[in-house]
DNA sequence: AAATTTTCCAACCGCCGCCGC
DNA sequence: GGCGGCGGCGGTTGGAAAATT
């Protein structure tokens, strides 16, 4: 689990995996004297190692406060949170979640969190769909008001009586929710949900029968998910995929990418002194404290404003190549102007 | 059970920015 | 302002462990 071998040297400096012996070695002194200047600690605490190896051991590895275990569902949500606004800036992820490692967030993502997205159709750069996913999902006649209706309710936003998505942050915000959601999804997959838990088939009495759009089920599932607490009962099968209820979820963000937004309201992440014009922003609620500890990892919707911008974009050239439907809006014809107010928020409205 | 492939992650490397001289 | 030392960061490696054939 080495990069080189144990034997190996460089200047009479080990390098390699480190043994029990010299963990204790480092533990000892830097418990009795404080790291100092990493330079002349492995002199002073009798290693033979250079200054960076034993900064790199401490921090990553041995520093008494370090988290072990595998990350939960809350750590893995907050970090692509992070990771959307902020990139490959793993010390500053790091710093939102305690006791874990820039190098340990940076090995999860790369070894699980981007595979993850990639596969549920997500580019991890971006966190925006492929293109070819949106491409792939067509809008069956079937889908209609009820289950639009079954979406707002479930992500409880709009008005159950109303199929028409209000505006561009109710929108943004089913889109982020709906990727949150779905980053979590993959040890339930293949597999179908008993009808009172969250999620919907084909096969559900909801579909079944459109005009039953206030089923029981929705208010179940609007308390499991808001409360971030998916409870997956045991008596679940597996399904096929057109009854997966992901694959109907995607069909219905389909939807509502299809949907016409009149204005998007999001608020400007606001410091403590609130002087300068501020570069994140944030929507339905949830933000970004100073220093930087997420107050809530579910409800943050946070953004660069590129960030925040590109999505609009995206969101926009989706519904340009996607909008061929009658009685939708042509959006090549809509054009777009920011009211930028320091300090209050930020407002997007269509001429 | 053995061989092969894939996954995982601790550790290394090079680069960059900060700071003191 | 230039230089060198240092700490920190992000990308990458390579071998152990796990999974698959």
């Amino acid at each position: 689990m080495t990069k080189s071998n144990s034997s190996s040297e460089n200047n009479g400096l080990k390098k390699g995996p480190w043994t029990p012996a010299e963990d204790q070695k480092l533990i000892d002194y830097i418990q009795q004297h404080g790291h100092g200047k990493w330079r002349i600690l492995p002199k002073n605490a009798g290693l033979k190692r250079c200054g960076k190896s034993c900064r790199l051991r401490w921090t990553n590895y041995l520093r008494p406060d370090i988290k072990r275990g595998k990350f939960s569902l809350e750590e893995e949500e907050t970090i692509i949170q992070l990771h959307s606004v902020m990139g490959n800036k793993w010390s500053t992820i790091a710093a939102n979640l305690p006791g874990r490692t820039d190098n340990e967030i940076k090995n999860y993502w790369n070894t699980h969190i981007k595979k993850r997205l990639f596969n549920l159709g997500i580019d991890p750069m971006t966190h925006t769909p492929h293109h070819e996913v949106l491409q792939h999902y067509t809008i069956p006649n079937s889908f209609s008001s009820p289950h639009l209706n079954y979406l707002y309710s479930r992500f409880g936003i709009g008005s159950s009586s109303s199929n028409v998505v209000n505006n561009q942050s109710q929108l943004l915000s089913l889109l982020t929710t709906f990727l949150s959601f779905q980053n979590r999804n993959q040890d339930i997959m293949n597999h179908n949900f008993h009808q009172n838990q969250i999620g919907i088939s084909t096969s559900s009495p909801l579909l079944q029968n459109q005009s039953q759009c206030s089923h029981p089920m929705q208010l179940n599932s609007i308390q499991n998910f808001q409360s971030n607490q998916i409870q997956v009962q045991e008596n679940r099968q597996p399904c096929a995929t057109s009854n997966n209820p992901l694959h109907v979820e995607s069909q219905l963000m389909k939807i509502k990418l299809e949907n016409q937004i009149s204005s998007i309201v999001a608020a400007p992440f606001s410091h403590q002194n609130n002087t300068s014009t501020p570069n994140l922003w944030q929507y339905e609620g949830g933000y970004i404290s100073d220093q930087q500890q997420p107050q809530s990892t579910l409800a943050m919707q946070s953004f660069s404003l590129p960030k925040f911008n590109s999505i609009v974009n995206n969101l926009l050239e989706n519904q340009i190549s996607s909008s061929n439907n009658e009685g939708m809006p042509n959006f090549n014809q809509i054009s777009w102007q920011r009211h930028l107010l320091e300090g209050t928020d930020i407002h997007l409205k269509r001429n």
